[in-house]
DNA sequence: TCAAAAGTGTTAGCATTACACCCATGC
DNA sequence: GCATGGGTGTAATGCTAACACTTTTGA
């Protein structure tokens, strides 16, 4: 499971700490098998929770790709049906919990070393989640209710990993008509940020939940 | 595996009839069970050819999704990693392998009733055609080496399911500057058509070949 | 009054769409 | 000479990208 949120303007990962061979104390994925009676993408919230404790619901999951190389894991032929979550804002403490040592949050473009093939996985999901931004509105699942634009702004380019046009940005969210007015907000300095909500939460087709 | 082959301007399924129960006599897509030391594509392509005997190998193959539901087959716990090729031009003739009694083609968009959750992965198969069309310019592979522009709209608007204007197609094509002229064809009656080949092959990155 | 953050419009270039007639051949 | 299929251009519209200054607040 590839699990995503925002935190500081920067996009982060949720990664776990192995205590077992192979790759004992290498940084991973986390992971584990599935149970004769849940679905997928249900096993891969199940092995999210129970190594990083994360209590929180994603606002969006979806498969991403299986991995099943012969020789990707030493212990036999192992297939794993990779998927990506989005949590929702912030990043919570976690700590590690059934055969983990350790869990963590690290920033999503600079990952340390990774067990098995978990760094392929990895920059799948980035690009996956790139691609995804553009047709199904995945930014909106980042944030909490009520955000302002210079915030969702700050999704797209941690996200997107560039810059963009303020006011182009604006323009192009706006004209989509999914947001509405719902107050202000004083950040301290400077002027307060107009603060909206999404009228209607429309379901990316392609999500497992 | 989901097989597509261009024929007589209709996308074509290659399709097989099960032996064996469960689902015995229904059509279904050909598949099978992952060897110890292949990978998950080869052993979609291996099963295509037990099964139907095709020879030929495919132009694209890439893996679509992962189908794992508790229940989607009554035999016990069965995760299918479903991958979509396609084929060069043409339906050669097919004729059963393995545990199968039947090979066919089929045109996609009108299959017969499929065993299992097949069905499901033929649109999610066709959707994805649908898509990759645009970005990965998947429609060469549908032809052979020389073609015409109204050869190559044909599999535009067999895949895509609607017709397209041909002007706007030959301009947006011939913009590409993927293309060279390769000489005239006569097709019986009606003025001659330029014949064009590919300039450079320029493999789609997700292409598991 | 200064620093910090939010907000605001216009223009040029490019891509997309709609649309109708002429050309070369076989019979 | 006629039926068949191949080939061609233009105008309107919408979308994208580039670009700089004003407004509101806290300190």
């Amino acid at each position: 499971m590839v699990a995503f949120a925002m935190h500081k303007g920067q996009l982060h990962i949720l990664l776990v700490r192995r205590g077992l061979e192979p790759h004992s104390q290498s940084w991973a994925l986390p992971g584990g098998f599935v149970q004769h009676e849940e679905t997928l993408a249900a096993a891969a919230l199940r092995e999210l929770r129970e190594e990083t404790s994360v209590a929180l619901s994603p606002n969006h999951l979806e498969q991403l790709y299986t991995f099943g190389n012969p020789g990707r894991d030493p212990r036999g032929r192992i297939v794993s049906v990779a998927h990506m979550a989005v949590l929702p804002h912030g990043t919570p403490a976690v700590h590690a919990g059934g055969s983990t040592v350790g869990a963590a949050w690290f920033v999503a473009h600079d990952p340390p070393p990774l067990a098995f093939d978990h760094a392929d996985i990895l920059a799948r999901a980035i690009r996956r989640l790139q691609t995804r931004l553009e047709y199904a509105n995945l930014a909106f699942e980042f944030l909490p209710e009520h955000f302002t634009l210079p915030e969702l702004q700050e999704v797209y380019e941690a996200i997107l990993n560039q810059k963009l046009d303020k006011r182009n940005f604006r323009k192009r969210i706006l004209s989509q008509g999914l947001l509405e007015p719902a107050g202000e907000r004083r950040n301290g300095v400077g002027r307060p940020a107009q603060v909206y909500r999404r009228t209607k939460r429309v379901k990316y087709p392609g999500s497992a939940l």
